[in-house]
DNA sequence: GATTGTTAGTTACATTAGAGACTAATATCA
DNA sequence: TGATATTAGTCTCTAATGTAACTAACAATC
């Protein structure tokens, strides 16, 4: 059986849902092994961490709505990160269903050094593109993510 | 506690993986449903079945390697496709470890359909964005990819 | 032609993810 | 106040994945 393009001019190795699927899991491949090896950490894991980090202390629940998360992923996540004493959480005094997540010393010092090697990966992930490739690949992809 | 941009520049609303991964997740859910619903197929199963389409009859392990899959999860979705009489296989002669699959004609039709459903919604994913943004975006996904 | 190595594909076991039920705290409103 | 509804987060059960060991067929070498 020969393939079948005449049926449409479809092609599956332009198709988006396809190809974003190969490069996410092609490019994270390299630095989920980074914070794997190093710190025992899950991706959901180092997301949680990171919107700490970045975005400062918050609840479970606005994680999950600024990352775009299942709550039970990141309730599991936050377990383990606790137990690595990456982060503590409190309970809010004036509604007690709310626990504040914040970093740990450990957790800081985790989250920069995750930071700068994320963002010499990234560097190494476009090195070949031009500036205005990255532009233009980087906004249609906040696009696509509805972020 | 503040956000701490100031340790480095780096963003993680740019970061390439976590971007891709979004992207990858919020562009896949629609056609997913299609295929979950209608045909009762995981991701893998419709990759295959794709690549049987597209490329003609290979082995599974021709479809690993074209699909950038691992052969288990090859070999789920070979039996998960022929239970449900979408593909047939058969030893070849010379060399009686390797499979040869192929479609069936209800496995032909469903390839179809699922081409046609891809097409219709891989223009409906760019149709806000420029003929060159999806030229750039494509070619870059595809570097990214190995493809 | 027996031993050793390699390859295609499967199986078994452990890990991770997803969906929905559940608990505890708060809010609403008769 | 008491009944009902919501909300944050966890737990449980099942589905899907990843890793490595395994089987069967073939190849190569002594």
């Amino acid at each position: 059986m020969k393939p079948h393009l005449e049926t449409t001019d479809f092609d599956l190795s332009t198709f988006l849902p396809y190809l974003l699927n190969r490069a996410a899991e092609a490019s994270s491949l390299e630095f989920q092994q980074y914070y794997r090896e190093t710190y025992s950490m899950l991706r959901t894991e180092w997301r949680v961490l990171f919107h700490l980090w970045q975005y400062g202390n918050m609840t479970a629940k606005e994680i999950c709505v600024r990352a775009g998360l299942h709550k039970t992923k990141v309730s599991r996540a936050i377990v383990a990160l606790e137990q690595k004493r990456f982060i503590k959480r409190d309970k809010m005094a004036h509604d007690r269903r709310n626990e504040l997540l914040s970093l740990t010393a450990s957790g800081r010092k985790a989250s920069i050094d995750l930071t700068q090697a994320a963002a010499r990966f990234d560097a190494s992930l476009v090195a070949d593109f031009t500036p205005e490739e990255q532009v233009v690949l980087r906004s249609c992809l906040q696009k696509l993510s509805g972020i």
